[in-house]
DNA sequence: AGAAGCAAGACTCATTTGGTCGCATATTGT
DNA sequence: ACAATATGCGACCAAATGAGTCTTGCTTCT
């Protein structure tokens, strides 16, 4: 059905999250902006033992820092405006590819005779773009200007 | 991990084998340029009775016309340059939603905790977009003009 | 009549997802 | 020092989905 999963949802909720918290910071926290998984996880009502893991995957590909003890929690590793969607559902979900017939190592599962792998590639390296361009700054709203910005930047042109 | 089922990947390379059946057709067949399941998954190695029941959807949907009995076999119900991609993916996979949040009735499972859904329902309304502007005419290579030529149609710009 | 082919549903099996539990480790406040 | 608060990590489990098979029946051509 070609969509995410719960977990790469839960991730970028996260993320926005982490992205609003560093915007008005608040002086008491080691890190600035940060919230624990457990604040993250009330606040949009996802289990907070999954967050937790997905946090830490998060940490571990270098889109977060993560602080233990009191008053710890997780902060976004970089600006808001320099981590893409895709960074994000990659860390989580893996390398994505569109078809079956893309590996790692480009070979494909039919051996040879699979004959729509070379456009579909194609499609695959448009949808890795267009996610890369997706930051996490644009999931948050702005009332003054819409955050349809990021994908009406000429690449692409939205339908209806 | 963002891909195409197995099914939808074995119906695209099947509506392919079809669109190039249609363009040297032999007079023998009921219908003009059809090719019986069993023919198509013995050309690609696919399970015969699996691509049977995948051939079968794309018929119910109106992308195949089909026809029983001695010779008799499936062919498109249109011309290739007016079949998407999307389209028999859709068939195929059912309706295509990237994230969770967005479903039939446009309601967020996570009852409204949810806030990443519009922007990410732009992208996903980029992708359909992307994948309507493929034709299975397109997966046809030929040895003259690339395949290219529908997805470098100004819509999206293709990274390296 | 019989072979070739589609139509359709039930059913099995493996993989993936979503989620939980428990324990270890790190940090901080008192 | 010690308890409270957090992350880090691995094992585990159940439900959903995906991939594929089997069986039975119907249609058309020869």
């Amino acid at each position: 059905m070609l969509r995410l999963t719960k977990k790469a949802d839960y991730g970028l909720m996260a993320l926005k999250y982490l992205a609003e918290q560093a915007q008005c910071p608040s002086a008491s926290q080691p890190i600035s902006g940060a919230a624990s998984a457990k604040a993250i996880a009330d606040a949009y009502h996802i289990p907070p033992q999954l967050l937790a893991k997905i946090l830490q995957t998060l940490a571990k590909a270098g889109l977060l820092v993560s602080h233990a003890g009191t008053n710890g929690g997780y902060a976004l590793a970089r600006d808001a405006h320099d981590i893409s969607a895709f960074e994000v559902i990659r860390a989580i979900d893996g390398p994505l590819f569109i078809t079956s017939c893309i590996t790692i190592h480009g070979t494909c599962d039919l051996a040879g005779h699979c004959t729509i792998k070379e456009p579909l590639r194609k499609v695959n390296d448009s949808i890795t773009d267009l996610l890369s361009k997706l930051r996490i700054a644009d999931l948050i709203e702005h009332a003054d200007h819409p955050p349809d910005a990021a994908l009406a930047g000429g690449l692409v042109t939205i339908a209806r």
